[in-house]
DNA sequence: GTTGAGCGTT
């Protein structure tokens, strides 16, 4: 094994810098401390079992954990005291470590005022905690807005504590929510009877090329073909060598070049079972057989496909309101400093009514970023976010 | 130069 460069970063979800391994191949603890100060060590996430696994340290050398160090992106490890405490958590947190580090999603941000640009939601939603990610949907046109936009962040606490609450955005009342393309999420059972190697990746943007979307997926597995259809129709195929990457990555939003692009299924070349979708509110849940065209014997466990457009939203409410509890604790935590906003603004049904406020969105932030730094927060929840390394600036594209 | 519940150019 020769020297190369492994990719490293401080989260699954950022972007990986790559640092230099030493002549035998392994690396130095030190190296990577060079560029992630604080850092004790690293782990992955192995493709197989899909767990992270810690990468064997021996007076300051980490080793390959296979022959070599492959095209996975390893995540730094800090010591606990820099990391969150545990006697910090909370109900939410509880929940998170038993059922395993929760992923976070992206949120629909509807009721923008037309004028708010991916700098002003960035701005605001970073008072929350680290943003990842943020989009403005404009008519492809006129460059109008539309009035909704996404945005995604770092951690799940953030995530949960957005979608909690209300949102005072450049003098209008706006809501996050998970969109509904989370609701039918195709969770793959241990014997989900289609086990393609390829994936489909929606919402692809033009400048994405073939080599690039191999760049980004081979950090999850060998990638053996990466198809993008011309002209542009805003999605490609990527094929995996093993059908376990790809299936387990349908379902996820990835970030690529800053967008967040969607994996699900592939579907057959010659199919004509799509859509079983009728573009309802909740996108399609009368579509009653899913896998009816593919597998006959197959006990299909979309679980979610079964339910009715009526349970669907009950499942919905059931999901924003329990966030919504949880979400009112870490709340009244960090309101005050966050958004400038009174408690009592919480429950104004009518989103225009805003008697005194001031958009000026971005002169909080500040103040509200001193907030989250000093460990304002005495308790539980909601303190103990990206307090650091928030290595956002240093981020590529998307240009902030 | 318009709009104000929604769902991301499969």
């Amino acid at each position: 094994m020769t020297e190369c460069y492994i990719r490293v970063a401080e989260d699954e979800n950022e972007e990986p810098m790559e640092i230099p391994s030493e002549e035998d191949g392994t690396v130095l603890l030190s190296t990577v401390a060079a560029q992630f100060p604080g850092a004790c060590g690293l782990r992955y996430r192995s493709p197989v079992s899909q767990c992270m696994r810690g990468v064997r340290l021996v007076e300051g050398v980490l080793h390959a954990p296979e022959s070599d160090w492959g095209n996975l992106v390893y995540v730094v490890n800090y010591p606990k005291d820099n990391k969150r405490k545990m006697d910090e958590m909370d109900a939410a947190s509880a929940v998170k470590i038993k059922r395993g580090v929760q992923k976070t999603s992206d949120l629909i941000v509807l009721g923008l005022p037309w004028k708010t640009t991916e700098q002003d939601l960035k701005d605001y939603f970073s008072t929350f905690g680290e943003v990842i990610m943020v989009q403005v949907k404009r008519d492809a046109k006129t460059g109008n807005s539309k009035g909704f936009g996404f945005v995604r962040f770092t951690d799940y606490e953030t995530q949960i504590k957005v979608m909690s609450q209300r949102h005072m955005i450049d003098g209008r009342w706006c809501d996050c929510k998970l969109p509904n393309s989370k609701y039918f999420l195709e969770q793959a059972g241990p014997d989900e009877p289609m086990r393609s190697r390829k994936v489909f990746v929606g919402r692809c943007t033009e400048d994405m090329t073939v080599d690039e979307l191999r760049q980004f997926f081979m950090q999850y597995g060998e990638v053996t073909d990466v198809f993008i259809p011309k002209p542009f129709r805003a999605f490609a195929f990527v094929t995996f060598a093993d059908d376990q990457v790809a299936q387990s990555l349908c379902g996820e939003d990835l970030i690529i070049k800053g967008t967040s692009v969607h994996i699900s299924n592939a579907e057959p070349k010659h199919n004509n079972s799509r859509q079983m979708m009728d573009r309802g509110r909740f996108g399609g849940f009368g579509g009653q057989g899913f896998g009816s065209s593919r597998s006959p014997n197959s006990n299909v466990n979309f679980g979610a496909l079964s339910l009715n457009p009526a349970m669907m939203a009950a499942a919905q409410a059931a999901l924003q309101s329990s966030w919504g509890m949880m979400g009112m604790l870490a709340n009244q935590q960090n309101q005050t400093a966050a958004s400038g906003t009174t408690p009592s603004g919480q429950n104004s049904g009518s989103r225009d009514h805003n008697p005194s406020y001031n958009p000026g969105s971005n002169n909080y932030n500040s103040s509200a970023s001193l907030g989250w730094g000093a460990g304002t927060n005495s308790g539980t929840g909601s303190g103990f976010n990206s307090g650091f390394g928030s290595s956002m600036e240093t981020k590529s594209s998307w240009g902030m």
